[in-house]
RNA sequence: CGGGGCGUGGCGCAGCUUGGUAGCGCGGGUGCUUUGGGAGCACUAGGUCGCAGGUUCGAAUCCUGUCGCCCCGACCA
């Protein structure tokens, strides 16, 4: 490609609309453009990375033997409220872009096509003998994104490869699980990023065992916690970890304290010397369901700990089995509003009278009773008596005589003990998710009712899992890791050229034809190269080159007389001069070897 | 949706407080000079000042409304 017809339109300007240093990159370099907010054009140059992102994902994956597949955009809503997710995500804080046709008819823009998959491999599949059957596509994808950002980041039109696999029990998901694992571990070490693997929060999405890859970088939105010797990582929203053991009460005679306006654990602490692990911290949430009701509840947690919302609102959904849409804590306004006289924050403790919620309009009028780990085995403990300016000190559970469902809500912090090494400290690490790989199990084959006959002759449900990769968003982590005060520093395996030939001035013909020259050689020995034949002083040349991240640089210039041309490394910033036979010869060594 | 900020040629911004009909840098075009790290000089094109009302003799500037964009929180590949 010649840059005088690239269309290249390069800003020296840092553009207002972009914050983090890979979307500036991505605007002064030319490779997006936006069209509105969280829409963008991928213009001629991204459009290359893009396609060797979705080659090597294509080859990855049909090496594991996947079949490639393109699913429809427009999706009928009853196909989303058969799996019931159409209300949750077209209503209120939904995500999905949703119309109706000129018959009042729904339908919905596709953020993602587990019911659309799922439905054709039930009517397509039929026996066990034709399982497994792992399939995928690179597809554009709509999300009503709350709040777009960041450019290709999070965008609300954007680039995913999403898979989908079908199996006839869950051990056969489990391998299928681990290939896909396997799978993605090469594509992106393949794509050149540093990154890594962390346990994960199914979320919206549902089912059992998940994983992110996520590309470390200070800008990312994710927090992950990461033991130092590697062998576990998790992002904050799921990690597990081992608490401290805190400093114990002595059992005592159980009392009740004054405590005048001391509703917080420090002023608790300060006033009484006390430490916080030695108190039950109780604090109220409410959590609203599908099935619209709201759910009160109370959460008993270890004075120098602090809850994990996601771990919270799993447990809850699991006991209530089924989907929290939201979860947060009870204000004084909230009870005010439901016409509850009283609630003592700051002196509640796990015992809290359902009595309480007698008044409430629209509240189920039962605590959700639930005890963290870390004060389960507590045998004498500081709480709030349940009357305002009061706790109890040396109390126990057998005093409390309250059911309490246990389990972990505690969020795992940086410094923590690791469960798998008590002397491995979590560290933290901020990430950009750019794969998710899931087991569903048979959420998703249960409410569309896909079914096959086993080997036994019976109907069953098919075992499923989902994988996806942010391709737009890889493209863009990319950049994000991979640059310098001059600009882009694409890894060779994606960058949208290989090479660029710089004619340091047009109008001296040695050197033009000498460029000419290695430029059809290599695009012979197909090495995607570019040529700047531009009429322009060489310093924009360089600059240009330097901004849009080619890996290579080979400059026609003042030795061009003698045959000699310059070849530059982006990335070492090594410069060596060399006549055209080394120059074809090492770049063909590059390549090979980088290309297999 | 809550909190903060911004809308002025293609891009980055000034002007607005104190109304008088728009300016700077980059970019574009032409010419001359220059030519290995975003050149210099000269000329030139390009703007209903987001939009709609209002106040006023007169509005980019003041008032009201509205739309859009960006940043901080909840969502996620």
């Amino acid at each position: 490609m010649r840059v005088s017809r690239l269309m290249l339109n390069t800003l020296r300007d840092v553009p207002a609309e972009a914050d983090i240093i890979s979307h500036q990159l991505l605007v002064r370099g030319g490779f997006i453009k936006r069209l509105t907010g969280g829409i963008y054009a991928y213009m001629p140059l991204l459009w290359k990375v893009l396609k060797k992102i979705t080659l090597i994902v294509e080859e990855e994956l049909s090496t594991k033997g996947c079949l490639q597949t393109l699913l429809p955009q427009l999706q009928p809503s009853e196909i989303w409220e058969k799996s019931g997710r159409w209300k949750s995500y077209t209503q209120g804080e939904g995500i999905m872009f949703s119309l109706k046709d000129r018959q009042g008819k729904e339908l919905g823009l596709g953020p993602t096509h587990e019911e659309v998959i799922t439905q054709i491999i039930s009517q397509t599949i039929h026996s066990y003998k034709q399982l497994p059957i792992n399939i995928f596509q690179i597809q554009t994808k709509f999300r009503d994104e709350i709040r777009p950002r960041f450019g290709l980041m999070r965008s609300r039109e954007f680039i995913m490869k999403d898979a989908y696999s079908f199996h006839e029990n869950e051990n056969d998901l489990k391998s299928t699980y681990a290939e896909m694992r396997d799978a993605y571990q090469n594509i992106f070490t393949k794509c050149g990023l540093d990154f890594v693997c962390v346990e994960a929060d199914s979320g919206a999405i549902g089912g059992a065992a998940s994983q992110e890859f996520m590309v470390t970088a200070d800008s990312g939105e994710d927090l992950i916690l990461i033991s130092p010797d590697g062998k576990y990582g998790a992002n904050q929203e799921k990690a597990v970890s081992i608490f401290e053991e805190g400093e114990l009460l002595k059992p005592n005679k159980p009392s009740i304290i004054e405590t005048p306006n001391q509703k917080t654990i420090d002023e608790l602490c300060n006033n009484n010397n006390f430490h916080p692990s030695q108190i039950v911290k109780v604090l109220t949430y409410l959590a609203v369901c599908d099935d619209n009701k709201k759910y009160p509840a109370l959460v008993s947690i270890r004075g120098d700990q602090e809850i994990n919302d996601i771990k919270l609102s799993n447990e809850i959904s699991q006991k209530l089995k089924q989907n929290v849409i939201d979860i947060r804590i009870i204000t004084n306004e909230d009870i005010q509003k439901q016409g509850i006289s009283q609630i003592p924050f700051g002196f509640i403790g796990p015992d809290l009278s359902d009595n309480l919620l007698s008044e409430a309009k629209q509240w189920e009028q039962k605590f959700i009773r639930i005890a963290d780990n870390s004060v389960k085995d507590l045998k004498s403990f500081i709480c709030g008596n349940n009357i305002k300016d009061e706790h109890r000190i040396f109390y126990n559970w057998n005093l409390i005589n309250t059911e309490q469902m246990i389990c972990d809500i505690r969020k795992a912090k940086p410094g923590d003990s690791c469960i798998h090494d008590k002397t491995q400290k979590l560290q933290e690490s901020k990430g950009i998710e750019i794969g998710h790989i899931f087991q569903l199990g048979t959420k998703y084959s249960e409410s569309l009712n896909a079914t096959f006959t086993n080997e036994k002759g019976i109907e069953d449900h098919f075992w499923m899992g989902c994988y996806g990769i942010g391709i737009s968003r890889l493209a863009q982590a990319a950049v994000e890791q991979n640059h310098d005060d001059l600009g882009i520093i694409w890894p060779a395996s994606i960058a949208p050229y290989e090479v660029i030939i710089i004619i340091a001035n047009i109008k001296n013909n040695d050197q033009k034809f000498l460029a000419e020259d290695i430029y059809q050689k290599l695009i012979k020995s197909r090495v995607d190269a570019l040529i700047d034949d531009r009429d322009e002083r060489a310093g924009i040349k360089f600059k240009d080159a330097d901004l849009i991240g080619i890996p290579w640089r080979i400059v026609a210039g003042r030795e061009a007389s003698s045959g000699m041309v310059e070849l530059h490394n982006r990335k070492a910033k090594t410069t060596e001069l060399l006549d055209l036979k080394s120059v074809l010869k090492k770049l063909s060594e590059e390549f090979n070897t980088e290309k297999l």
